[in-house]
RNA sequence: GGUCGGAUGGCCGAGCGGCUAGGCAGAGGUCUGCAAAACCUUUUACACCGGUUCGAAUCCGGUUCCGACCUCCA
């Protein structure tokens, strides 16, 4: 098997991987900002690095793969007054901010079981983390690279870009920055504080409103917005590790700041490849709260959404997903998905097929070439839709044995068995539960139900429409009549 | 205004110098009492204008559209 080839944003191209520490990998993947329940735009990134954790898993390497837990420190992003999100959302719903983190954390992990995406290896809280950001910021004002203002803390982009080159990541410089700053795209508590407007926040001093705050150096205030990665990923993985992963649109500022920040306090190029996922548009723009476009995952679940006419479950989202390469955009859609998910199931229904199979004693098929093909292009960066390509032709192959017009071994059999099983469940990841079918079949049957009871109401059998909603309700589903019609629930 | 990335058939989406991508939809067929499902076969592309080349969706230049980001929203 060859060598897996990953795109690193750092430099900007194509690189071989290879790993700090033989057959060990550490992985840092920015996480989600607990203030809102999951939406479809939250879902890729976890689904791409959890296929790259999968694949280098079955590479035979270690993974530790750290997902971080966004619950403080944030603004909103929108006009206001700068309050923390988390807090903000709090006064909104008269809970307690942890409890508030606690629930969206809890819903997010809830969509994260259901596209089968393995749980981190540690998941830690930026909230749980305040003293080992303290400790980094302190470290980078040692080192020169921060100053305090009235119990702020911000970080000196130009002392850092004197030794070194803040910009390396994103392909900006400094002049463009500052010439862009004019175009007043937001603006921002506290920029009169700052030496430059390419100064960042490492600190925030609290006002007295602030019902998240800790007590620092520098006085009571919550964490900037780039610095928990740093501290959380340099505490688990090291001052150096492997990979860095992302969303596209954190590229600049947040990873570029991590990236400054992790050179000030260690000196050292905290991740040795930055991998960056591209986002699922809809109508051609990015899903995003602040735009108001989401679709709730549990939305799109159930159907509940203007643009759906009915349910998708996870597996077709997942499979949606890895039908596109992650670098590009994924632009979504109810008729898009329904080709996912049909095409899903035929190739699930050739999986099913491939231990059935009639076997001779000479095969007339390979499976070799695509077997090898598949590995290609996983290791060309991650090509899970050539993959998936690959997969089809593998389902046409078992169609062609199984309609008997060509044989396969015992051993080939075996072995495809083995390929589809890996490729498909193992490495892309795919949920074995047939959750797409049996909610949709279970809909059809209450249905054909339904409306054989409906009959006999107008016939007036109400024997039968009686005994229908009986049995039905010892199985315990309960129908519900109303002049629109009939309605059912599990109970 | 700056930085970066896109424009592929009805839809989603690979390819990145010559070779059918793939899926869905459409068309034809096999099967079937009729359907459905399943399976087989198959039509339709490379934003525009120049250039390089024996040969370009793929490389170069220009044009037009679209998107992301631009520091205290991951």
């Amino acid at each position: 098997m060859s060598e897996l080839i990953i795109y690193n944003t750092l430099g900007r191209k194509l690189e071989p991987f290879k790993s700090l520490v033989p057959q060990k990998v550490g992985m840092y993947v920015c996480g989600p900002t607990v203030y809102g329940p999951p939406h479809l735009g939250h879902v890729r990134g976890p689904i791409v690095f959890d296929v790259l954790r999968r694949y280098l898993s079955f590479k035979d390497y270690q993974v530790r793969f750290v997902r971080n837990i966004t619950d403080v420190g944030h603004l909103v992003g929108d006009a206001d007054e700068g309050e923390d999100k988390l807090q903000k959302q709090a006064k909104l719903e008269q809970l307690e901010p942890m409890e508030v983190a606690q629930s969206y954390t809890d819903q997010y992990n809830w969509a994260m079981d259901q596209l089968n995406v393995q749980r981190p290896s540690i998941e830690p809280k930026a909230s749980g983390h305040i003293i080992e950001q303290i400790e980094m910021i302190q470290s980078i004002i040692d080192k020169g690279y921060a100053y305090e203002v009235n119990g702020s803390v911000y970080f000196d982009v130009s002392a850092y870009s004197k030794k070194h080159n803040y910009g390396e990541l994103s392909g900006r410089n400094t002049e463009d920055l500052i010439a862009g700053a004019g175009n007043e795209s937001r603006s921002l508590e506290g920029q009169e504080e700052k030496k430059s407007p390419n100064d960042f926040a490492l600190w925030k001093q609290a006002t007295p409103e602030h019902i998240m705050q800790w007590t620092s150096p520098w006085g009571k205030g919550y964490p900037g917005w780039h610095i928990e990665c740093s501290a959380m990923s340099a505490k688990y993985l090291g001052e150096s590790f492997d990979i860095h992963g992302g969303g596209m649109d954190l590229l600049f500022p947040h990873h570029e700041c991590e990236i400054a920040q992790s050179i000030s306090a260690h000196n050292n190029e905290p991740a040795r490849y930055w991998v960056h996922h591209n986002m699922i548009t809809i109508n051609g723009q990015k899903m995003a709260k602040s735009l108001n476009n989401g679709i709730k995952v549990t939305e799109l679940f159930e159907g509940q959404h203007p643009l759906l006419s009915r349910g998708f479950g996870p597996k077709t989202l997942r499979f949606f997903v890895l039908q596109a390469h992650y670098r590009g955009t994924l632009d979504f859609s109810e008729e898009a998905l329904l080709a996912s998910e049909k095409g899903m199931k035929r190739l699930e229904s050739a999986i099913g097929l491939i231990k059935n199979l009639k076997t001779s004693d000479s095969a007339t098929i390979k499976v070799d070439d695509i077997k090898s093909a598949i590995f290609d292009a996983l290791n060309d960066d991650l090509n899970t839709p050539i993959v998936i390509a690959h997969l089809f032709e593998l389902a046409r192959r078992i169609q062609i044995v199984n309609d008997g017009k060509e044989t396969i071994s015992i051993e080939m059999r075996d072995d495809l068995d083995q390929l589809m099983h890996q490729v498909y469940y193992n490495i892309l990841g795919m949920p074995k539960i047939n959750d797409d079918s049996s909610q949709n079949n279970l809909n059809e049957v209450m249905n054909l139900v339904t409306d054989i009871r409906s009959s006999a109401k107008i016939e007036k059998n109400y024997e039968l429409s009686d005994m229908i909603r009986d049995r039905l309700k010892a199985a315990g589903i309960t129908l519900m009549d109303s002049k629109e019609g009939t309605t059912w629930k599990i109970d």
